[in-house]
DNA sequence: GATAGAGAATTGTTCAACAATCCCGCAATC
DNA sequence: GATTGCGGGATTGTTGAACAATTCTCTATC
């Protein structure tokens, strides 16, 4: 290299499109995929013998892909008993709304990068037509997309990586509720006055009404959890 | 069981204590515990076949403990190439402040378990002690444990885990320093005063010198770190 | 000094084997 | 009738060897 080409840094943020995963973690995506989406509902054990040539993966690799989900919270494993879809306790419930509380509140408190609060309000809009649509699936997605979005305000990409994880973990409450298509919903209405007031600029009061959107949803969740399986 | 018996939930506390860990999570404990008291420096790469014949594992086994300490990113992992003790870039360690003033901030500012103030109490004593004896490693972890403290102010098991991690993560960029020793005596004062506010109840006023804290620590960090080696 | 290629070394993945542990059903016991 | 003790079968935990894929190293060449 005769000096810093201009054209490295272009070509090395192509680097990760290369297919330089190992098996390992692709089988880990599938199997994260099919969590989030609720095939393998909270509870399910995944045997070694039935995933792995499921998959056609030998055990040792399958293994591996567990190592990872489990350290995503997303199984549990059990010493000489199995990996589980893990099913959350309405104490986690509670544990993860605080976290994502202190998160969000504080990102859009601070809210370091004002260019990223026209991604909340197409959340927002996202929600709402698919709310018209009575797509309530989508509903929910629409609804993560906006609180991922309100965290992304922090400008951070690991405050952004926390989220999808806890968004994926919340998921799992959702699989063991009776009615979780239309869970989200009500919150519609906030999510436009939160996006509303940031787009205005007033980030204290969009945190104050981001609060308030925490204490009922939360209290609302639970109970929900606890009356249907939780 | 012919009821929920009482002291069912004793023992069950104690589950933990029963040694059901697999060797590749003791393995992942001791690497661990390697790096972060500096034994293993970052950019030291760690080859499947030293490093399984030196704790006498198998390379499968050694592989999982090695996936575990990806994901909590202590270590990376190059595609073919192996794993190797992380490396900080500078925007990384800004990245780690950038998410620890979110969380401790928004957890000693909402305060929701004043029990725990007098650990954070008595963290700050001991970085005292340990200055006043010129002990600047146990000033560090002393200083460490004042932090863990204040996030645990949330009263969340998994803020918890979170900073422990978080912490971890940032003594690799300690180890790259070249006087990392002394870094943290600068702010015993101030940890002080923020101890002081906190068990007057002033959780307001800790909050902003929290922030105040932040400013100064990142600043200096960063530079320190860009001059020496970053 | 830079480049290309052959050979060595290392990682990625699979497979087979055995030990350790758990699960389930059945008999024995109180 | 409920609990306990005890097999046999199934599953996980761990190891070792094998081979393919890739990277590294060193030398020859220009």
């Amino acid at each position: 290299m005769t000096a810093t080409d201009p054209w490295a840094d272009l070509l090395a943020a192509d680097r990760a499109l290369l297919d330089r995963t190992s098996t390992a973690e692709r089988v880990a995506d599938v199997l994260r995929q099919r969590i989030i989406d609720g095939a393998l509902s909270p509870g399910t054990r995944l045997s070694e013998e039935s995933a792995g040539k499921a998959l056609a993966v030998s055990r040792n690799t399958l293994r591996e892909a567990f190592r990872l989900l489990v350290h995503e919270r997303l199984l549990v494993h059990e010493f000489h008993r199995g990996v589980f879809v893990r099913v959350l306790s309405a104490d986690d419930v509670i544990d993860l709304y605080r976290i994502r509380r202190l998160l969000e509140t504080s990102a859009v408190r601070r809210g370091e990068n004002p260019g990223l609060v026209p991604a909340v309000d197409r959340a927002v809009g996202d929600g709402e037509r698919a709310a018209a649509e009575q797509r309530w699936w989508d509903v929910g997605t629409a609804n993560m997309r906006f609180h991922e979005a309100l965290a992304a305000l922090a400008g951070s990409p690991r405050v952004n990586e926390t989220m999808r994880q806890l968004l994926a973990e919340l998921r799992l409450a959702f699989h063991v509720m009776s009615r979780p298509e239309q869970f989200h919903a009500p919150y519609l209405g906030l999510n436009r006055e939160i996006a509303d007031l940031l787009t205005d600029g007033q980030r204290e009061e969009a945190a104050a009404k981001l609060d308030a959107y925490f204490d009922a949803a939360e209290t609302q969740l639970v109970a929900a959890y606890r009356e249907h399986q939780g």
